[in-house]
DNA sequence: CGGTATCCTGGATGATACTG
DNA sequence: CAGTATCATCCAGGATACCG
């Protein structure tokens, strides 16, 4: 991914949205991001697993492609809030309806069709 | 990616849809499967640069998937004709909105809020 | 606290050749 | 035509350590 919007050659909008949208915790942050402005280390703990560098790296990227916004204050210790931008707000809600895709398909595996809701 | 559909830890449906779609060219596939149903030389063509190994490893994923079908002809020549299933269009559809933000905002630069982003 | 700097690994991807 | 088999490569992601 490194940093999303390759030059030229996407074939469509969706596959320009993966890729930013591409990291493995991207979407994740995304979702962390939606609900309320997060320091740092809060979205260390919200995103169990991710390592500092590949967060820090995921929000830099989010950042350069303008669906996350880094306020930096200038104090001792040292504050940093993320938050999402109009346009991140607007990329979560273009998620939204893949969200209940993967609900629907994914994590529901059984009443789907019109038998036994267990 | 290997076999979508990881064994549990999944945060949300968004990123176990991720899972299904997060081959280097299925969004491309299920692009190309939604216009019309294809054959493997056909979506070869249509997918400039994949190879052949792949191609039959994301259509395999996807199957498993249950978002394409794959329809074997016993013939000779051999012919094999893969379609998106019911969940795959429905995939489809619930991509459109992503792939609508990605032609707003990542394709189409300026134009976009009332000023001159980036 | 909020990062950066290195080094490294595994899995996804690619190239090529071969087969039913 | 529609793949499979093998080998090579690339790079996102992870581990660890250190800095302002």
């Amino acid at each position: 991914m490194a940093v999303a919007r390759r030059p030229g050659a996407y074939v469509c909008g969706i596959d320009a949205a993966m890729d930013v949208i591409g990291g493995k915790w991207k979407v994740l942050i995304l979702w962390a991001l939606h609900e309320r402005p997060c320091r740092f280390g809060e979205l260390r703990r919200e995103l169990p697993g991710v390592t500092e560098k590949v967060l820090a790296s995921h929000l830099r990227e989010l950042e350069a492609d303008g669906v996350v916004h880094r306020e930096e204050y200038d104090e001792v210790p040292p504050r940093v809030e993320y938050s999402l931008t109009p346009r991140g707000v607007s990329l979560n809600e273009a998620l939204a309806p893949l969200g209940a895709w993967g609900r629907d398909h994914v994590l529901a595996p059984a009443r789907e069709a019109a038998s036994a809701p267990r």
